[in-house]
DNA sequence: CGGACAAGCTGA
DNA sequence: CAGCTTGTCCGG
């Protein structure tokens, strides 16, 4: 037999590039994608197979067959995501690898088809789906499947978490469907009928996908939070165009990114949002305590209903939400003018709004030292227990599952933990809407979409979301009452349109001793623009960006690269 | 990245 | 001039 060699990308991340190995008689088995171990440098590292290479001029052998890796094409969209998000090759080929050597893989199943009565009869074409809270996204996965059931390949399932995931098994597998975990890396790689993951599925191993499902898309846990910062719906996106391959995200509320340029279409209508009531604290009595009198009053009502848990009441606390208290007495810092918990403001205290900047002492005791108070759910518990006169469960993200009483208090957290009531209360709805971080504004239209299942828009009697709020003009304020986000959709669009944002332009942002010298040797139609020791730059779109990034040398000294 | 090797510095 | 540090180069 001929002599063979082929090209290895190494573990060695700084190394992004092929070098290439002969072929040993105790090799000859190896494919693209395959792990293997080989010297470069006098050093023993690790690498994955990538293609076959010429025979030109003597060359190291390989050492050692380890396993199985990605197959084919994942090497090729690991190549692509490596382009697109400026980072090495071998890290997207490493997420798409075993945690622990695979020598050999499982016999696949054949597809099942769905029982008769299982089938759905919703049709979803493909594309963007605006999902109204009632819709059950697994009508969605299901319509899917039947139009994917004669393609080859698997169809690719992600979800925003584990938890999520496990649930949508658990029903896919009570339905007959083939499913396999994300994480069971062998399966996967043998293409198993269904794979249902969380964001590293989006380079699941699996050597065809037949179509994709995106549940929730637009939720922050699809981009990796450590750098490469890469996109999983991104991804799916181009995996799926390369496979020609049909894919469907679901969302509330698409963000522009998602919902510009791709067919959207609508699943629900306006009474398949909750029916929403507004409370102004504005015209509110100050004197009223956490909660105002229409809100206890409904809360009462709520009570008399037969729901396990008749009330929820969410306090989102976003960015610095401590409360300052007196060391001495206990008081809270409080605003003269709106009874609005006060921060420290350069020395001094000041609310929100900054209504009244006064100098650090406690109003009730004249200390002058304050501790900060973490848990502004706990307070409210307090305080909500004492005004309605009923015992109150307090659930957050870290606490664990008591018995819960008729009424809970907490974080969004609780909107996962409790599966229904029939009144839904976002006790300070002012956080999402004066946050500093835009992300805030499509969180809060989440929220009311995850409170909307709770509350069961379709159910009678309906469920109530009550917001307490001091800006009942805010048009996501405005947009919640009529059960249509179409107006803040549209306005999210001009937004990004004006900012060059996604998708009507691409941003990166660049650190690092080497990052002067980089910024200044990039094309002239990359915009950069410098904040204290990093650079961020602008393009009119992310080829164009992927494009400069890549064709830019690099300087000596360190590079930290984060695209969008 | 990290090993190899060369050039530079130090001290007896 | 041995012995060590620091810098630069380059990998198949």
């Amino acid at each position: 037999m001929a002599a063979r060699a082929v090209q290895v990308v190494t573990e060695v991340a700084a190394l992004n590039r092929p070098f290439d190995y002969l072929v040993t008689d105790a090799t000859t088995h190896v494919a693209p994608g395959d792990r293997v171990r080989v010297s470069l440098h006098n050093r023993s590292v690790r690498g994955w197979v990538v293609g076959e290479a010429p025979l030109e001029r003597e060359l190291k052998p390989l050492v050692k067959w380890l396993g199985y890796g990605p197959p084919t094409n994942v090497v090729d969209l690991a190549r692509w995501a490596s382009w697109r998000w400026y980072a090495p090759w071998s890290r997207f080929l490493a997420t798409a690898s075993p945690p622990r050597v695979v020598t050999a893989l499982p016999a696949t199943p054949a597809k099942r088809p769905l029982a008769p009565t299982q089938r759905v009869t919703l049709e979803v074409a493909p594309g963007v789906l605006t999902l109204a809270p009632t819709i059950d996204p697994l009508d969605v996965i299901l319509s899917a499947y039947q139009q994917c059931y004669d393609r080859e390949g698997s169809l690719l399932v992600l979800v925003p978490h584990e938890a999520w995931a496990r649930r949508v098994r658990e029903r896919l597998v009570r339905r007959g469907v083939e499913v396999c975990d994300g994480d069971d890396w062998p399966r996967v790689r043998a293409q198993w009928p269904v794979v249902v993951a969380t964001r590293g599925g989006a380079l699941a191993p699996t050597p065809r996908v037949a179509g994709a499902v995106v549940l929730d898309a637009d939720d922050e846990s699809f981009r990796s939070t450590s750098a490469p910062t890469w996109h999983a719906v991104d991804v799916v996106r181009e995996r799926c165009q390369r496979d020609d391959a049909p894919y469907w995200l679901t969302s509330f509320f698409p963000s522009p990114a998602l919902s510009v340029a791709s067919t959207t279409a609508h699943l629900g209508d306006g009474s398949d949002w909750p029916q929403v009531e507004v409370v102004d604290r504005r015209q509110g009595d100050p004197h009223d305590g956490a909660l105002t009198r229409e809100v206890v009053l409904a809360a009462h009502r709520a009570l008399a209903s037969s729901e396990p848990v008749a009330v929820v009441i969410i306090l989102q606390r976003l960015g610095a939400g401590r409360l300052l208290a007196c060391a001495h007495c206990g008081e809270l810092a409080r605003c003269a003018q709106c009874a609005q918990a006060e921060q420290d403001v350069e020395g001094q205290l000041a609310c929100r709004e900054r209504h009244d900047v006064r100098a650090r002492f406690c109003r009730a005791c004249g200390a002058t030292k304050f501790r900060s108070v973490r848990s502004g759910v706990t307070t409210l518990a307090r305080d909500v227990s004492l005004q309605l006169a009923q015992p109150v469960s307090e659930i957050t993200a870290s606490s664990s599952d008591a018995p819960l009483a008729r009424v809970v208090v907490g974080t969004e957290a609780v909107l996962t933990r409790v599966r229904r009531a029939s009144l839904v209360i976002f006790a300070d709805f002012d956080q999402y809407l004066l946050a500093p971080r835009a992300q805030a504004r499509r969180q809060a239209v989440s929220a009311l979409a995850r409170a909307g299942r709770l509350v069961g828009a379709r159910r009678a009697p309906r469920g109530l979301v009550m917001l307490q709020t001091r800006r009942s003009g805010d048009v996501v304020v405005t947009c919640a009452v009529a059960g249509n986000f179409e107006p803040l959709r549209l306005e999210e669009i001009e937004d990004a349109r004006l900012l060059g944002l996604a998708p009507f332009g691409a941003r990166a942002d660049v650190a690092g001793e080497g990052a002067p010298a980089f910024v200044a040797a990039l094309p002239d139609d990359i915009v950069v623009r410098q904040s204290g020791t990093s650079f961020t730059l602008g393009a009119p779109n992310v080829t164009r960006l992927a494009e400069a990034l890549a064709s830019t040398p690099r300087p000596p000294g360190s590079l930290r690269v984060a695209v969008e």
